[in-house]
DNA sequence: AATGAATGAGACTTCATTCAT
DNA sequence: TATGAATGAAGTCTCATTCAT
């Protein structure tokens, strides 16, 4: 990669990077793209040299977080295990995944119930999670637990319910949250 | 009620219902005060005889939102029974208002991380949740329940993670969800 | 004068004894129909049972406001004596008047320099003007003072930069400042 | 100075002197954003680069024209004379402002009694006000004149008279006023 | 005559986006 | 590539005025 490639790359992180904390904090609509520039330290027509909108900036954010999940979930599927361990594993993988991503996800949580804003992104995402819920009916169908299928939806809008109050309140225990609901699962 | 203060709880209403809708359906942001009117039928600026701001509007749904969850649950709660059929009452009556309230529910779930727009709403919307989370907790307890603080909020996050599922897909088998949960708790 | 006719007479005065209070106050652009109606404890609506339309209103306060003038000075013409003594009774009859109608010279000074609000309103003022410099250059003449031309134009514009300052101010030495110019008259 | 930054000044100069013309010939509130931008030339969003509000552009004006008056009088103030001498400067002083700087002294006299719009800026004039009625009094007194404190008042109220009557009027005989104003002063 | 609900033009302001430098 | 001045559509809100009751 040449040395100018290697600035380009630089900015445009930066700016994914300041969008991201902004949007988390403020939310898309209250983040101006002029904010942006400020936090970031750079011109207000900087960042339309390295996207075509705030949206295609919001979409690289997207596209960057899911590549961070798939990336986690992929490292984690490798390990070989019995079938709860494999579950017990994607708690904590995600519970990982949470706590260090916590804006990207945040954002994530907020922008879900606003269809106006985010065809393409909500499209993108909403695969990665039928993606999610279908690694974890396969698991309980192993498992040989009943009705698999309700009850991965059930474990997932767990998952997915703890994590959104670990977003929405300060000090929420979710270690505490996590061990329980694993400890449900292994005392079947 | 004089013929005036007739129309105007009818406009009110109208003003109210059509702004929920819209709210609910492409978000408080991406609603114009407008497209309010337009969709209700009146004018443009007939919404501030009414509301101070289109914040006040939002506040006001969120005043009635609120009080028509608290006759619901208020109704719920002098029913008696066993602490787990206190739960299972509860569990059904929040399906039974999301069914009902769909909208609303909507509204509160995307803007609960917008903590720009909200402050005041926010405030009561999570006293009233610290309130359902201490009585979840409180029947755990009762039924013997070992650390029903954690197990409350578990079981809190589980009925607001299938609600945040069925307020985001079409189709979502609420009803079935919440059997099965319920059976979780009666079966222990 | 039938009964109905001295209520439309009293309504009428009252809003424009309201309005005059709150454009003297808030200034023209600053008061509301609304804020008059409610200032006056009728409806919105009653109004334009009486004025055609809120300049409207503004031009009967002046109407009303130029008779007062001309008959307290008409009263004063009526007074023979020297012609000194006749500026005399011309300063002590403005000064009369100013605490008599301040609301009504404060709106009247407010509004003087904004054309926009008022071509007609301002005609008739400025040729009740033009009739009180030519009196005060006839007695100026008469009293054998050179150039009473410029001269009637200093005084005036003397006695209007009192009014001015004393409208503008709390507590202006009002009777002094006219006990002041008179003698600088007498003593010629 | 960089390209940036002069054409920011060249802008926000066209913006201020724009808006004084208009807001001296149509009045603050007669004159609206798009007005001053059409006017200027330029487009409606401009103003708000360099300005909060339509508030802040007219404090901006008041703060040059404040400047300027501060420096004409303070190079006035420098030149010794006799007190009489000193009073006769400061009259031809003014006139010569109220000549050059005839809009900003329009606006100025059009908003002194308009207390709604102007906290911020009448303070500062009423400052400046203030200091040059009290100028007027140390010369009146340094000259022997009896109650020189009602003579300042006076004389303050009778320059601001001939100020108002000028700007109010066309063909206002300024030049004459002022020598007469003079004259009286000087034969005492 | 009196009421006040309803209207809609127009005001101020924000902000994503363009483009000359 | 980087800058930031400039644009103008669109948003919220105000208020004089109309009109059915």
């Amino acid at each position: 990669m040449s040395k100018h490639q290697e600035k380009r790359e630089e900015s445009k992180t930066l700016l994914v990077n300041t969008a991201l904390q902004l949007f988390s904090r403020k939310g898309y609509d209250g983040t101006s793209i002029r904010a942006i520039a400020a936090e970031a330290g750079v011109s207000l027509g900087l960042m339309y040299n390295y996207f075509e909108s705030k949206e295609a900036l919001l979409l690289e954010i997207f596209n960057r977080g899911n590549k961070d999940i798939e990336a986690s979930f992929a490292k984690a599927a490798d390990v070989p295990g019995a079938e709860i361990d494999q579950l017990e594993q994607h708690i904590l993988q995600t519970v990982h995944l949470l706590k260090e991503k916590r804006a990207f996800w945040r954002l994530l949580h907020s922008l879900r119930l606003q269809s106006n804003v985010l065809a393409q992104v909500v499209e993108e995402t909403n695969a990665q999670t039928a993606y999610i819920e279908a690694q974890i009916r396969q698991n309980l169908e192993a498992a040989g637990i009943p009705s698999p299928d309700l009850e991965a939806k059930l474990l997932f809008a767990t998952i997915d319910g703890i994590a959104h109050h670990y977003l929405l309140l300060e000090d929420y225990p979710i270690d505490g949250m996590a061990a329980l609901l694993i400890q449900k699962y292994k005392s079947r």
